[in-house]
DNA sequence: TCTCATTTCAAACGATCGTTTTAAACGTAG
DNA sequence: CTACGTTTAAAACGATCGTTTGAAATGAGA
């Protein structure tokens, strides 16, 4: 077995474990049984825990910021001043690239149920690693925001944006929760695909409205 | 000292360190020193962690779902067909009832905040707990939010209801995180209060929209 | 084929966890 | 004051945690 092997494995594995079990829930034991190598390989390859769990969020945003970061540049190319819906628009074609499949939707749903973690769980380590790596990106697709809503003071359009990230997050925090709740309230179980489709306008419609 | 000053003494360090690191980051140990009281007083008070878990989303809910309850009671004696304004008008007053003070609005925000722990975190017994104990005032709410918006599917009354209900727990639950990243963002720290004033605009704006 | 750095493995480390035990301290009714 | 149920106290339990160790296995270059 390769080392490529080993470390992907470990990071498939501690990914959906975190995913749905937490940081603190999920021990090296369970992530290394599932990935079907030895509990010390993770300490061997990735130094710690920690180490890990920064690990994993880097895979994901490493690339998803990069892609970003290209669409702004693209878009910016075009229309030295882009409107909201421009704005917000490169964030949803960024993050539905690639997802065609039902495989690829949880495996985007599995990312925000991860983000959510890394705000409402205390790993401290983990907010620096995000900020020292990815505010940068952050700051500047914010920043487009604002140029294209000048109506909205920077507050309004902090707080907005962190109430639709909060109920994009939450939502597929609690995915598997809500669907069978919804189950035995109405009788349906809504695909995840489903689900952000009621999502996507539900937020649009809250991030535009005039103040 | 007596019994019921243990058993507030826990009750009140448990929900602010819960709250604070999460379930499985906060030890009894944690609890019980910042308590000032033995280690064992939690086994021997409430039995296990898990209770405890239990008992301090019981002191919350159950004095709040009999508040909800008796207000849906009044609205619809004065209404008989009430409408969505009404209903969520209700759950508005219920939560902030109360709640004046700043402290006030603190508290509000650590139950929030871990309603989104409760959501988030792998407590299959507190599931479990809160659908036996709460869920018949729920769906009740739920009802009138139906009869209210008759052109509205249950799916999307549904959906909506826990788009919100996300948005405002994970900004409540990450709040602190949220108000450092706006100051150095914007340069301002809102107070608590302000980001709920900002918050239930939005998410009426998004509650209310047409389909 | 031999060499040596890399990777895997089993085992153990110290620390911390939730819980239990046993006895002491307390408070109150008789 | 005495007796007794309740509560608090200190100590230890077994289990599990992240991490470390040292040796065995592996594999590519000389």
């Amino acid at each position: 077995m390769s080392q490529a092997d080993t470390v992907t494995r470990i990071l498939d594995s501690a990914e959906q474990l975190f995913a749905e079990k937490g940081f603190a829930e999920t021990s090296l034991r369970m992530i290394t049984t599932r990935a079907k190598v030895n509990l010390a390989a993770v300490n061997y390859h990735f130094g710690s825990k920690k180490d890990l769990i920064q690990a994993i969020f880097a895979r994901f945003l490493t690339p998803f910021t990069q892609k970003l970061d290209k669409e702004l540049d693209l878009v910016i190319a075009q229309k030295t001043d882009p409107n909201f819906q421009d704005v917000l628009g490169v964030l949803a074609k960024t993050m539905l690239t690639g997802v065609e499949s039902n495989d690829a939707y949880n495996k985007l749903s599995v990312f925000m149920r991860l983000l959510g973690l890394a705000y409402t769980q205390a790993q401290g380590h983990l907010r620096r690693f995000l900020n020292e790596n990815y505010a940068h990106t952050y700051s500047r697709f914010i920043g487009y925001l604002k140029q294209a809503h000048p109506g909205l003071s920077s507050e309004e359009i902090f707080w907005r944006i962190h109430f639709a990230i909060g109920a994009a997050v939450f939502t597929m925090s609690s995915i598997e929760v809500l669907r069978n709740m919804a189950y035995s309230d109405i009788g349906k179980k809504s695909s995840v695909e489903e689900v952000m489709q009621q999502l996507i306008p539900f937020l649009a419609a809250a991030l535009e409205q005039e103040s």
